[in-house]
DNA sequence: TTCCATGCAAACCGTTTGCATCTGT
DNA sequence: ACAGATGCAAACGGTTTGCATGGAA
């Protein structure tokens, strides 16, 4: 159940260290925390709110603080191994993000999320800034819908 | 002054008689306070956030409270009729929508929102579709970036 | 050994809500 | 008239922060 293959995925050995390398590229250390919190955010398929996260975590480390998770969960966002989605009742849930640059298909009811490999936004934002006078630096784009599960 | 071209700009009357015929069909009463804050953000060019935006009525409108703004923001959400960002301090700020389909285009330095007119994303949509089991209800697309004016 | 990180709880602050009073329809 | 809207201020709740302690490098 811990490993129901439908709330819980595997930790990508390789995505977990560049994750580690990230931080430390950003001058923070890498404490026994910090793991816990990446690799409980990386074997989760839906996003989940800070308190969610800690209330999963808190099982197997009953002394680690819901502040932890909050600050460790903005350092991932900055090295971008995390991304954030605002619910309608503003409280944030977490996802963690794979290393290569991707876009998001979020379930509207259970909060699953897909990540949809490769941009395929490319050729359209370059058709873009002919249209416009802005300098674009970064895109968000995100599809929302019902996962495979949820259509039933 | 008050009508800087640089920050304001003129009520476009067919969209503002749109956004009533809206939200009386939502049920929503056409009150003195609804009028002032739907005008209040269309003349808008920067996104604000509701105390901003209450702040630059307060002057004409004292008698306006916080919480109507807040309510009426609200509700133009609902109608679609304006689009909150959030901000990386996690407070929001809201634009005016015209009632065409568009995305936006945001500038990270003053928070000039200038609207994409169509949706360049159709047909990647449809591609999307035939790569994942999601059922596709909605979907979100914002540029960010700087502009004309920021750029120098 | 030097900072940075952590845990706890208090502080913060944007947002929501209860309620008495108005007001649109 | 009556249901819904407003203003005010208090309450709420997610997020941040101060501080003493612990731990990575």
């Amino acid at each position: 159940m811990a490993d129901d293959q439908g709330v819980s995925r595997p930790v990508n050995a390789d995505d977990y260290a560049e994750v580690l390398r990230r931080m430390e590229a950003c001058g923070y250390r890498v404490t026994a925390q910090r793991r816990v919190v990446i690799a409980g955010l990386m074997r989760q398929r839906v996003a989940l709110t800070p308190r969610e996260l800690h209330a999963a975590l808190h099982q197997e480390h009953s002394s680690l603080g819901l502040a932890t998770v909050y600050r460790t969960l903005e350092n991932l966002e900055e090295v971008q191994a995390a991304a954030r989605f605002e619910q309608p009742n503003h409280e944030g849930k977490f996802v963690f993000c794979s290393p290569r640059h991707h876009h998001h298909m979020v379930c509207t009811r259970c909060s699953l999320v897909e990540e949809l490999e490769g941009c395929v936004l490319t050729p359209i934002e370059r058709a873009v800034r002919q249209r416009t006078t802005f300098q674009i630096n970064a895109h968000a784009l995100t599809f929302y819908g019902f996962c495979a599960a949820c259509r039933a």
